[in-house]
DNA sequence: TGTTTTTAATTGATCCGTCAATCAATAAAC
DNA sequence: GTTTATTGATTGACGGATCAATTAAAAACA
């Protein structure tokens, strides 16, 4: 019972699955097969739409790389100050959507695969140059060493993240905001 | 040709090859019969001394803490003050060994397998724990609040961990012990 | 309008490869 | 002669990918 049209539900469907199937197997363990049945087709047919698992897996990255951008510039947008585009980005990096159990679960698996895969670690240096970019800029009126700090930032949000994946207990986000604020408060102290 | 007394060096191998393995090719593509051969023996017999893979993979989780916390135990030792306690910690957990491309992927993989793994997940909380309470304990005499500075610091270590194994950039180390001490003398600061 | 041809959607069956694990057999050491 | 070390061969399962066949919509055509 082919209905004519179904290319973007079908792909959309499938990055949906991947993403969600990372977070229960790993990415280590995920199939083409739970993936599909997930979203409800067969193997087969998403062979048909992405040629390859692995182009599943970088089509999921590339998703949550693009979701979180859209987040950011979002949050960025109305922010007037330099200050105010700092938290911006914070609360970006930490909104809800970013903390949602599936996507840390992509997420780590992400740096693990682009340790070893040049197309994924391609992806990822386009969100860290991206990240330091936004904090650069936002720090340089700020500090006279900009690109320090923002690594530093950089780091302890990923960390904060890390750790977050492995711990059950929820709300952990007020927790992780408040550290990375502080650290920029105190980073920018004299 | 079987000499007796074999297997302590035959364990001894496995470990280190299954590190060095998952290096290279990551815990996801890692093979009995390729950490087999750089350990110089057949498949079947890793199988006769570890009974299954995820034994083996355990094993060098284990054996990296049990190196990690060697490390730290013996920079402690030399430690007076509270201050030189930290400085220990941080010198420890950035020092050359951990730094290793090997070890620093093995690390990796370990968080992705933690996060699914029963067995893997209660030996990365032990890690936890025994970091944090090292720096809880030598952060106590030196602010109010040791438990949130503490977990500021384990947060930064392990997020400058996951940027220096995606980074062909050697000598970060300095940068990153920098980085983290500065972290603590301004957390430390009124 | 009715008929035929083309195209997209979809799956069941299947092939090929790989990999963990087992087993039986051999060879030395005790 | 029993125990330990060791491997080649094999098994059984699973996973990614392919392909041929089926269905229905759309387009071309009569």
């Amino acid at each position: 019972m082919p209905r004519i049209g179904m290319e973007p539900q079908r792909r959309e469907a499938l990055v949906r699955a991947t993403i969600a199937e990372i977070a229960v197997s790993g990415a280590r363990d995920v199939t083409v097969a739970r993936i599909a049945k997930r979203a409800g087709m067969s193997p087969a047919l998403a062979h048909h739409y992405f040629g390859s698992k692995d182009r599943m897996l970088l089509a999921a990255m590339r998703r949550i790389l693009s979701d979180f951008g859209a987040d950011a510039r979002r949050a960025m947008a109305q922010a007037e100050t330099p200050r105010a585009r700092l938290d911006a980005i914070v609360r970006a990096s930490f909104g809800p959507d970013n903390f949602d159990r599936e996507v840390v679960a992509a997420w780590l698996n992400f740096y693990v695969q682009a340790h070893g895969d040049a197309d994924t670690r391609r992806l990822l240096h386009v969100y860290h140059a991206r990240l330091r970019s936004n904090l650069v800029h936002a720090l340089r009126p700020l500090t006279d060493d900009p690109a320090t700090l923002a690594e530093g930032i950089g780091a302890l949000i990923d960390g904060l993240y890390m750790r977050q994946a492995l711990r059950r207990t929820e709300l952990a986000t007020d927790r992780s905001v408040a550290l990375v604020t502080d650290y920029i408060e105190r980073g920018l102290a004299p």
